[in-house]
DNA sequence: CCGGGACCTGAGCGGGCGCTTAGCGAGCGT
DNA sequence: ACGCTCGCTAAGCGCCCGCTCAGGTCCCGG
């Protein structure tokens, strides 16, 4: 869970762990409609037509629309979660494990930006129990490049007057690449995740 | 319209242009719903209520829901924009208009997070014309933030391997300030305003 | 004291929403 | 060959949405 293919590609059917198939394909259709127009411009309807089903198919697999939302929001941060634990788990200074952290996790939220959009942005249309759940996901986010941040500092590596802002800081950066990235634009993620990581070496003033 | 007092705090009351005063008070309430729950998730019966006023009353000074998210999309972006090119347009080099400008937008995205969270995320609930509109003052406002930064490389004060790259992540770092930012939080606007501007300097290479 | 316009309300329309229910038909163990 | 189960659909329920409209209230010039 920890080895670099892993780390670098995750697998290659981003919903592969979704059973049975035609609950992947509806949720999936819901992924592609949330990011399209938000959660609740999204009808039942359209989801169930994207995935080719009539309405009341949606309601054999998933309690609610909802539910749908809690569940991609779930997989979406675990797997953000699992691409950041990975990279601080790695070899190398804290300089390094922050290039690669940042890099990885910026690819993600490019390549899966329609994914990633929902993720980061629909959170306020859950209910309260499943938004608690998801809070508590991005608080082991933020304790993860943190943790690396003041590894840096402690090192010497880094220099940082404000460890918890910087962090703040970092996350938002990286996050906001899904509400702009654009498949069509100049960029691809790995440019995108190259060019992230360089700015944020310059924001901890890892002098190189 | 440059001047020091405006730039640091612009109109106290922020509304203020917005006449007569129900029309006003419609629009206050409209930016808190839109702000609190998203713009397709607030009824016209919220705004209305929150105004102290019937579903009716909304219709007498606003054609539909959509004009009231324009208007408000519009007068935010003036005010970020004019907030930007008074920096830009100040006294000092490079590393200096940047900073102020930083400082200064940041802070009105903290200070107006209400306002700046419907300006910058709710762009895609406007219809064609209108996100027309609103992403041409967009892109003013990016080539104002480039403009200083190619300055700043011009005259050797600053070390950026990609302008339009760096550009954009400075502007998505500092729009993203209206997401996070939180009134009970540990930071007050300017504090978060002074953070962020150390920050863009370094990201730009402006050794001190 | 009256007439008129600006502003607002109560009642409600047409429609689309999330979700439910009754029942159909293909696949399969026996 | 049969009947059970599973996955699905057609139809539609009840609700609340954005928005409308006839009419009431109040202020103000004459």
């Amino acid at each position: 869970m920890s080895t670099a293919e892993e780390t670098s590609g995750g697998e290659m059917r981003p919903w592969a762990e979704v059973t049975p198939d035609a609950a992947r394909r509806l949720l999936v259709a819901a992924v592609e409609a949330f990011a399209e127009r938000g959660y609740h411009a999204t009808t039942t309807r359209d989801i169930a037509g994207r995935a080719g089903m009539s309405p009341a198919a949606l309601y054999i697999h998933y309690k609610t629309k909802e539910e749908l939302l809690h569940r991609i929001s779930r997989i979406g941060h675990d797997k953000a979660l699992a691409i950041l634990n990975a990279a601080a788990d790695g070899e190398g200074g804290a300089a390094e494990r922050l290039s690669v952290a940042v890099r990885s996790f910026v690819r993600w939220h490019a390549a899966q930006h329609t994914t990633a959009r929902v993720v980061q942005y629909e959170l306020e249309a859950l209910g309260p129990d499943a938004r608690a759940e998801i809070l508590a996901l991005r608080r082991q986010t933020d304790a993860v490049v943190r943790g690396i941040i003041q590894d840096g500092v402690a090192a010497g590596e880094f220099d940082v007057p404000d460890v918890p802002g910087t962090t703040l800081a970092v996350l938002s950066l990286c996050v906001d690449v899904a509400r702009w990235f654009n498949v069509n634009g100049p960029r691809t993620p790995d440019e995108v995740g190259a060019l992230y990581a360089d700015l944020v070496l310059r924001m901890v003033g890892a002098g190189k």
